[in-house]
RNA sequence: GCGGGGGUCGCCGAGCCAGGUCAAAGGCGCAGGCUUCAGGAGCCUGUCCCGUAGGGGUUCGUGGGUUCGAAUCCCACUCCCCGCACCA
């Protein structure tokens, strides 16, 4: 018997002994270069991560086996915040993450290990290397045919030195701008923060309001909302009347603003001088301007008016905001709420709303109409006046018009105006942007509350440069993409991308070349890797250091520009080096396939596409892209917090690299999400258990030509399946059809073979020799998706190369015969009917069957209409027969016939009567043990029993049955 | 909302691009049988409904349409999932 965890582990001795895959040029043999995404290094992988590199294996190793000589490489993923966040956090002794870490690093390491293994992991880089070298094990142990001298993490200073190189050219492209951003951003760690730093909202994102200024005494009230068109509408302003308001100098202006707002100013680059603090209720009863129309406008108390939330001051909408209605009644009911203030009681009830959108389904005031039909109260009705202002801001934005007391707007989309409203404000200097977390408690893990803070020199990288973009729509359109569904997904993602923030200030990486303060951020570093895989052996090789990877040295190696001698000179390496580093990736680059996960599309795979375009001439831009879903597991997302998390280092003990690559990559097409199911994956163990035993005795059989065998039907037939398998698992490969490949050759082959050793005695002389045959060949289509054991049984029947190295086998076309293929499905066809007619007459007692062989004529019926190709319709299909003389006289028949087929909607599997009539002949002990009765075969033309006139009925491939 | 994808026989999931042999692969589950000392092991058979002759009926989100013929093509509707930028 066969070991699994035993073979794996000594078949990926012997190709790390062998440098089995470690590929250098060589050229005149053509190349393949794949490269699949390099794992982030800061946490185990589990069972879903592998799919994307078994379907790259899988393709590694079939094109290695097509001829080509194929570069697989790998490498880690360091940059950014999550590995230096775990050192932070491990570093200040944060329980949660202190066990998390723990139970990481028993993954691998002894329990006793476990604790001076987590005290290094107070260096971010040493978190970064354990992982690194953890996750080359684990995929080591899954036998990827990847050529480790290539390895390297994304902190590495020779990677850092690439990226450099890399931004430089970018920088001086144009492809770079400056200017400012907001970002969440914790005051007290002097940091912005991203979803990891967050305790509590860690899926907040930033609201953009518009704060606009309202002339008021010496200065503004700084009102702010989310919709700035409304302003025309404005008809007073809310103040709280309950809070202390704050008085500031902001430039050479005088800004009124709620307390909390002065905070939030400040981080937005609006420094403030702090003049007075003046309390709610001074500002009840008096008067300000309209930012546009220079109306008077009432400035009145209301409640809903929360201090923390945007400026603390709103500007008043009653005909298109609920709240601002409900408000207003309140005030306008009831004389008793204004008690205590100086407020002329007619002058508020003599305020009307103003409407100035129009929209359908809705009267001339929608706020009015709403807050009526959800029958609310008063301010106080939070929940429904939210529920109400959502859904009237939705309908207005998408649907509604600007009515014509709105001047420079009026007949416009809503939704079409809204930037134009905030620039026509801006240019009168009545307003600005003004951002805020869109949710609250946001809080960082310090424990502070996280602001918007508007950063004033972020770098970008300019997608939106529209030669770059056609450049990158360029290289698109000459891409292969697959599934072909997803062009379309690059297409509009290549059609919005714009500007991207492309560094940080905190995180391990590269530092902006042009701005030290600057980190680059993990997806802009990570663009054009792929041509790192081709210099960073060499570089360790010839132990160039850091400092001599000048921007001339990649100009040299990468592009060819510059003068060879000068470099040398300068970087003091060597010529030779080199040119030997230049044509490794001449040979290599461009990236022939790309293989990663479909949610890299908006995001990674699209910067691909542009930096290849950018900094490379278009023969070096890449060639392929295919795509796969991810894993769930037992229809949950796998996480390690569920404790529903298979680590890939678990794979080897607890099903073995084969089973696993096997299972993962036959289980759904690429495009679709898939669940790992246990008791899928038992399933796939049973019939793998088989196919060993089936291989291991084959293995031990002398290898005999089979030239010198007489042939059964049975045997030409299994001989003829495995050569038509060649040739359907190589289409099926070149068409990225990973799962088809798998049941082709692994379930479906599978099965016949156990069909065909049922059928052929284990005496009889051509069992063994084909078995054999079916064999040697049958490994080699298996090696790319089970290389460990297809290995192991190659080298038992005695070869002494590496399957793995072989060449894809080629069908033979003298074994396949589709007449033999299509007879045995007749054969399998009619044992069907039988059975089935069987179980109608379950009352009668059945002994016999006897199968009746089509009468001659109607072959040549058939032959005679499929030569005429016309469509399967009975007034299609008669006149060709009746313009046959012979056949003309079997009018009523013929009718019968074309009935048939034109019922069936076309022809069903045939062979020629003789070979129907052998088939059937040869496999009646198989009729006979599948159906329990007695075969008797009879011709059709002349029966020798017929008692109930069958015979005529027969058809070509579908013989007429009598059981009695 | 915008952009992308999808709704298939209990469940998962092929098929749809290239319409017919599709009651629609395969797996899981379920049922029956065999094997076994026993078994959560293995093997075989069945699994939309009806049927004492290989047949018929009704199905592929809903409603229309094109066609001799539609799960597959067209139109409308409906429901679900994902992305929308600093988490990589």
């Amino acid at each position: 018997m066969i070991d699994s965890k035993e073979i794996e582990t000594k078949w990926q001795m012997r190709w790390r002994e062998a440098k089995a895959f470690e590929a250098d040029p060589i050229p005149q043999r053509p190349k393949f270069y794949l490269t699949v995404p390099y794992p982030y290094a800061n946490a185990p992988m589990h069972v879903g991560h592998g799919r994307t590199y078994t379907i790259g294996d899988i393709l590694a190793r079939y094109k290695r086996m097509q001829g080509y000589n194929v570069l697989y490489p790998m490498a880690a993923h360091v940059t950014g915040t999550p590995v230096s966040g775990v050192a932070n956090r491990i570093r200040d002794k944060d329980p949660e993450v202190l066990k998390l870490y723990r139970s990481n690093i028993a993954i691998w390491r002894p329990k006793k290990d476990v604790d001076t293994v987590l005290a290094t992991f107070i260096d971010p880089m040493a978190i970064a290397q354990f992982f690194s070298s953890a996750i080359e094990g684990d995929l080591r142990k899954l036998g990827y045919s990847i050529d480790w001298r290539r390895n390297f993490t994304t902190n590495d200073p020779e990677y850092q030195a690439f990226v450099t190189w890399q931004f430089n050219h970018l920088y001086q492209l144009g492809y770079i701008t400056k200017g400012s951003y907001p970002v969440l951003f914790c005051v007290n760690c002097g940091n912005a923060v991203g979803e990891d730093d967050l305790l509590q909202g860690e899926h907040a994102k930033i609201a953009e309001f518009v704060a606009i200024k309202f002339p008021f005494e010496d200065g503004y009230l700084i009102t702010a909302t989310l919709r700035p068109e409304t302003v025309y509408g404005v008809t007073n302003v809310w103040i709280n009347p309950n809070t202390i308001y704050a008085k500031i100098q902001v430039n050479e202006e005088i800004w009124f603003v709620s307390q909390p707002a002065v905070r939030k100013l400040v981080n937005q680059r609006y420094h403030s001088k702090r003049l007075d603090e003046i309390p709610g209720t001074e500002f009840i009863g008096k008067t300000c301007k309209s930012p546009i129309e220079d109306r008077e406008l009432l400035i009145l108390p209301a409640e809903f008016v929360d201090p923390e939330n945007a400026t603390g001051i709103v500007y008043s909408v009653p005909s298109h905001a609920p709240f601002d209605w409900a408000a207003l009644r309140d005030i306008q009911k009831s004389k008793r709420a204004l008690q205590g203030f100086k407020l002329d009681f007619d002058a508020i009830k003599a305020i009307d709303p103003i409407s100035i959108i129009a929209i359908e389904g809705y009267g001339e005031h929608p706020a009015i109409e709403l807050v009526d039909k959800l029958k609310i109260k008063d301010q106080k009705a939070t929940t429904k006046l939210n529920e109400a202002t959502e859904t009237l801001y939705r309908a207005e934005f998408y649907e509604g018009i600007m009515k014509d007391n709105t001047g420079p707007f009026a007949g416009r989309k809503v939704s079409q105006i809204k930037d134009d409203v905030i620039s026509f404000l801006k240019e009168q200097n009545r307003a600005f942007q003004f951002f805020q977390p869109d949710q609250k408690p946001v809080t960082c893990r310090c424990g502070n509350d996280v602001v918007v803070a508007v950063l004033p020199d972020q770098w970008f990288i300019n997608y939106g440069d529209p030669q770059w973009k056609s450049q990158a729509r360029k290289a698109l359109n000459q891409m292969f993409i697959f599934p072909e569904v997803y062009r379309r997904l690059f297409e509009s993602t290549f059609d919005w991308l714009k500007e991207r923030p492309a560094a940080r200030r905190r995180g391990l990486g590269t530092r902006l070349p042009f701005d030290k303060k600057w980190v680059i951020e993990a997806l802009s570093d990570s663009t054009i890797y792929m041509a790192f895989y081709l210099l960073i052996h060499h570089i360790r090789v010839n132990q160039i250091i850091p400092q001599q990877l000048s921007y001339a040295f990649f100009d040299y190696v990468l592009l060819g520009k510059g003068d060879i001698t000068t470099i040398a000179e300068k970087s003091n390496i060597p010529e030779e080096t080199l040119v030997e580093i230049r044509k490794e990736v001449e040979y290599w680059y461009p990236n022939d396939l790309r293989h990663t996960a479909v949610g890299h599309i908006p995001n990674h795979l699209s910067f691909f596409i542009f930096h290849h375009t950018a900094i490379f001439p278009e023969k070096f831009w890449p060639k392929a892209i295919t795509l796969n879903e991810f894993v769930i597991r037992e229809g949950e997302k796998m996480s390690k917090s569920k404790g529903n998390f298979i680590p890939m280092a678990e794979i080897p003990r607890r099903y073995g690299a084969d089973l696993y690559r096997l299972y993962i990559s036959q289980i759904g097409d690429l495009q679709s999400i898939v669940d790992w199911k246990e008791k899928d994956v038992n399933t796939a163990r049973r019939r793998l258990n088989r196919l060993i035993r089936i291989f291991s005795d084959a293995s031990k059989i002398p290898d005999t030509p089979l030239d010198e065998i007489k042939l059964s039907m049975a045997s030409r037939w299994i001989l003829s399946k495995i050569n038509t398998t060649i040739r359907d698992a190589t289409e099926s490969l070149e068409n990225f059809r990973f799962r088809s490949y798998i049941l082709q050759t692994f379930f479906q082959l599978l099965n016949h073979v156990e069909f065909y050793l049922r059928r052929v005695k284990k005496s009889s002389s051509e069992r063994n020799p084909v078995l054999r045959y079916i064999v040697s060949i049958w490994i080699k289509l298996l090696t790319p998706v089970m290389p460990h054991l297809c290995e192991e049984i190659w080298e038992r029947l005695g070869s002494i190369s590496f399957v793995s190295l072989e060449n894809w086998p080629i069908p033979d076309e003298k074994f396949i015969d589709e007449n033999i293929e299509k007879a045995m499905e007749v054969v399998t066809q009619t044992i069907n009917d039988i059975k089935e007619i069987k179980g109608l007459l379950k009352d009668k007692k059945i002994g016999t069957v006897h199968i009746f062989v089509s009468p001659d004529w109607k072959y040549h019926a058939f032959k005679k209409l499929i030569k005429a190709d016309a469509p399967p319709t009975v007034k299609d299909l008669m006149p060709i027969l009746m313009k046959d003389a012979k056949l003309k006289k079997r009018g009523k028949e013929i009718n019968e016939l074309v009935q048939a087929i034109a019922k069936a909607g076309g022809y069903w599997t045939f062979v020629d009567k003789s070979t129907e009539k052998n088939v059937l002949t040869e496999n009646r002990d198989l009729i006979q043990a599948e159906t329990g009765l007695t075969v008797e075969i009879q011709d059709g033309d002349k029966p020798k029993k017929d008692p109930e006139n069958r015979a005529a009925k027969a058809l070509p491939g579908r013989p007429a049955l009598f059981l009695e």
